[in-house]
DNA sequence: CGCAACTTTGACCAGATTCAAAGTAAGTGG
DNA sequence: CCACTTACTTTGAATCTGGTCAAAGTTGCG
């Protein structure tokens, strides 16, 4: 499961891809070193491919190195909620190893390379590196503002405007996270995706981003979305600039 | 704005009410003495009275020891989304302890009774009490957790389901956190507050919620929802029952 | 070439919104 | 204690947004 040589050689952390990326912090020597040791593994897993699942409870935590991927709940009969999308930098499974068991499942949607880290070693973090341990509340936190502006989305935008935004909010992440790298800004996403995270169906959801397409606010190519003018999508939804971001921690 | 005499003398941590709810885990003696020293006031506050609000940068952060609050964003023409309620033990302000600024505001619903604790001060528990680090993260997380299950249920529950879910999740909180006591079991929220916490209108809430009253799963009082059949409320949403939870944490 | 997955379109329907107005209850000041 | 106000709930009617169903068009892939 977890591949060191198979398909290229194991990132160490001194060479992390993320560490190029300026909106990501540093670390400092002494965290770095903690880090590598902590991280226990690289795993490799190809598009499609379920990484957590809903009632299970992971040995492991993981740090997006490369990749994308999505977390969402079922309801029984299957209408499925995309919860957030996962891009570089972010850590997942962290519900799964403070709580009993996971509560929603984690799909790849792109092929993906995945830092592993051993639940257990978790308290080592807290008891002996608390900037990490702030770092990591930090990321939760995180995660929790970007679930409040999905709700205020799905909650109160029209669906006209929630496409906006959601569109703009994954092409924000993917170009910082480093994602996204080169023009044209393509996002890898069904309909099917977005629909299932704005609550909408796909055959709304294929009328709705057809007037983003007409107003050249973004093109759809083969499965995919490429974005034209991210500004513009903001806009629609009264989505606010961010601009004085800090760089962001990860593990 | 701090009073400690003013409406009654401040609670000391020892006799903190959250204590007796066996709902709640116990400290040990060295943490309890510095929770008591963390905690720099309490602060009362009337039912509709906006504890935080968006966009402004708190240098506090407040545990609830009695009342109720809600958090919710707003959209730049008034439309409202209540992301989610605050119950006694709940932590508020961590956003914007941990980030520039906050990017909700938080209003309370009944009388509040807030332990305070001063934002600089939150290093210190990072330093100095992993296991107090360790259970922010875990609060954090639980809001996560939280925030993931309404998105499921604005997003792809029925109004019907959804009201439904919304209820029983407002009865097992309220409940749990000890914010209510005594049967009835009343809810003290008005129509307005469920339908902004549902991302209905208000017209289609009293529809909706008229049917459950049909059923005689709540009925509707002076200012307030009484639950009268909370399993009903779940088994309808489809919302799983969650029994084996664990004594959770509190600061 | 032919299948499989995804996108697109049209017709019709249902659920939810809006608007308008009336009903109810609690709270206030005279 | 009553009249008045305010906040909240209820109802009906008209309208609209978004859902469902069905079928055809695309694209990628073996």
């Amino acid at each position: 499961m977890i591949s060191r040589t198979a398909n290229g050689a194991m990132t160490s952390c001194p060479n992390c891809p993320l560490r190029d990326n300026e909106h990501f912090r540093d670390f400092d020597k002494e965290q770095l070193a903690f880090v590598m040791a902590f991280k226990s593994g690289e795993l490799r897993l190809d598009a499609g491919a379920t990484i957590l699942v809903e009632g299970s409870h992971s040995a492991h935590l993981y740090t997006i190195l490369e990749g994308s991927a999505f977390r969402y709940k079922m309801l029984e009969d299957g209408r499925r909620q995309i919860l957030n999308f996962v891009m570089p930098g972010d850590l997942i499974g962290l519900q799964s190893v403070l709580m009993a068991e996971m509560q929603h499942s984690i799909e790849a949607l792109t092929p993906l390379r995945l830092c592993v880290f051993e639940r257990d070693r978790v308290d080592e973090v807290f008891r002996d590196h608390p900037r990490l341990a702030y770092d990591v509340t930090w990321i939760a936190a995180r995660e929790e503002r970007i679930l409040d502006e999905h709700l205020l989305s799905v909650g109160r935008r029209s669906a006209f405007e929630r496409a906006a935004y959601l569109i703009a909010f994954l092409h924000r992440r993917a170009t910082r996270s480093g994602f996204i790298r080169r023009k044209p800004h393509l996002l890898p996403v069904t309909q099917q995706h977005l629909a299932d995270t704005l609550g909408l169906s796909v055959v709304h959801t294929n009328k709705t981003l057809r007037k983003l397409i007409t107003r050249k606010l973004i093109a759809w190519r083969n499965h995919g979305c490429e974005v034209l003018d991210a500004d513009a999508l903001s806009d629609i939804a009264g989505w606010p600039d961010d601009e004085d971001e800090m760089p962001r921690p990860f593990i």
